[in-house]
DNA sequence: AATCTAATTAGATATTTGTCTAAATTATAG
DNA sequence: CTATAATTTAGACAAATATCTAATTAGATT
């Protein structure tokens, strides 16, 4: 169950902002690293924990990769806390 | 901001089973201790960090302390992720 | 083919985390 | 007021995490 690493990819600030970032539409990876004051392989480790998260997905194109938002398991955390929190709103 | 202390709160895999737990109701540190194999002290370290986390909140009665779920911060995640989500469902 | 560019992987390292044992604290009950 | 019980705190330590520099891979362009 991958449940338990979406919680951890979600616990580092870093990956949190790369996330908020990928809203907007997809990046690349370098565009991605110009947001933070980190090398390119700390973005690129980031980027794997969110990748094996299942938070994001990439596609290559050209020689960049495009990383997106996927949101399918959000949505999974959102039942847990939703049922966490109790059952005042149904309707998640 | 408490804000990144509550998504690492939630990162470790015994704290979310704590929080489950307190679902049913308040527990004291003993009882909820005793549904892990580890030692008071470790449960009393994972309560910590939950109750600085604003997930939980303790009630010292004769010489026990209870725990239970504190679910406003539980809410505010879920706005996050809900945002992050996308707004398909503003009713979250 | 040679080289440049985008990104990842490998290896090293300092910091943080989860766990334990032992000691301290705090309140209740004799 | 001493002994017992519930819990936390302190200190130690191994494992995990986040970061860096240097090296490697994979494509694209000349």
């Amino acid at each position: 169950m991958a449940f338990a690493e979406t919680f951890k990819a979600l616990a580092d600030p870093a990956r949190r902002e790369i996330l908020t970032l990928l809203k907007v539409g997809r990046m690349s990876a370098g565009e991605i690293g110009s947001h933070f004051d980190m090398t390119g392989a700390t973005i690129s480790y980031h980027l794997k924990i969110l990748k094996n998260a299942e938070l994001i997905y990439e596609e290559k194109e050209k020689n960049f990769i495009y990383y997106s938002l996927n949101t399918s398991v959000v949505e999974d955390m959102l039942l847990w806390l939703s049922d966490l929190r109790g059952e005042q709103d149904e309707k998640n």
